[in-house]
DNA sequence: GATAAAACCTAGGAAGGTTAGGTTTCCTGC
DNA sequence: GCAGGAAACCTAACCTTCCTAGGTTTTATC
């Protein structure tokens, strides 16, 4: 007689990803969940494991979405082209799924990282992109580290509100990126 | 008759950074800590509020230390030197201290971070070290939220293994401190 | 329309956060 | 050296969340 809500284990996952971006990774609660759907909270576990399962499969989630994001983005550029072009992708992700991009933080098993393609798109598109400036090792690995800790540590720095002057955030985040591609052409290569 | 624990906020808030350090930030809990004293849960509600108030004081407390390290390697340097001390007196605060680093990530109130010296004190050693390369505003303010990014998003990658790749941490970190100064010295100031 | 799988439920236990209100220890001033 | 009060600590109780066990209802399939 009552109505189904008609859940499913990517429909959960799904919502998850929703309320997280509402109210954070860490407020994803499966009272929440339930709440959502207007069922008991035992009825989530038909779908999914338990509460780290539900998290593991909302970052999951995220990586698909961002690795989209970043794939579609650099797509047919080079060089600076493509470093302004992830840059751009990887920020409006972080700042259009705030819930989802703290799910990429999630520390995952190194056999999932492994075994899921996303995750896999994400670190190949971020190589090809550091590839265009032809560093040979190791410097082509540090040069994707400096990426990556930049990329990420300036979203979450935005994301938690630890830009407080008054200078345009964007536009630093524009004069950043000229700042890394200057950095990547003329990367001292040590002996 | 029964000997008693001694507590007072400041001894709590001590224990509570150590017990982050060794748990995880994010495994800080009442609980656990009044265990940690052989004291009941509520004995620790006399002189913290509650777990958000604790995590305030442990966040606090993790500037206070973090500010010392940061002045203290920063001292009497500049340019380069300077760059060099603050990068691995920030790493090495992260990674000797990984709870009360995580605790430096709290979102505070923006009345307690205007009000704190501590803070005021990591925003100003920064800023001295950026001042060294004399680059005028905007840039200078962009340098900052360059270098702030980049160590913040190293360290908390390291911190959650997100460097998989052969390539040692420690040089890549260093080749970065080096694609930095190069960074600095080399600003484009656009019109 | 019967049967099986899937969706959903109730009941309940464990653990953490928190409050109310009481008891014990300690310190201070006389 | 001892009252009196402050501070440290307790028990009891309640709420929320995570989670399991086992039962009931819906849906899909033949």
């Amino acid at each position: 007689m009552m109505a189904r809500a008609g859940l499913t284990a990517d429909r959960v996952t799904e919502a998850a990803g929703e309320l997280a971006d509402e109210a954070g990774f860490d407020n994803l609660t499966v009272s929440a969940l339930a709440r959502r759907f207007g069922v008991a909270d035992a009825s989530l576990y038909s779908h999914v494991r338990n509460l780290q399962d539900l998290r593991v499969r909302v970052a999951l989630r995220a990586a698909r979405i961002q690795a989209d994001a970043l794939t579609a983005a650099v797509a047919g550029k080079a060089g600076k082209d493509a470093l302004a072009a992830f840059a751009a992708a990887y920020r409006d992700f972080a700042l259009a799924h705030p819930g989802l991009y703290e799910a990429t933080q999630l520390r995952l098993d190194p056999e999932i990282v492994a075994g899921c393609a996303d995750v896999q798109r994400i670190f190949t598109t971020t190589n090809a992109v550091v590839a265009a400036y032809g560093l040979p090792e190791p410097a082509h690995t540090d040069a994707i580290r400096l990426l990556r800790s930049t990329f990420h540590g300036f979203t979450n720095l935005e994301a938690r509100g630890g830009f407080q002057a008054s200078r345009d955030v964007r536009s630093s985040w524009d004069a950043i990126i000229d700042a890394l591609d200057s950095a990547l052409r003329h990367w001292q290569v040590s002996p």
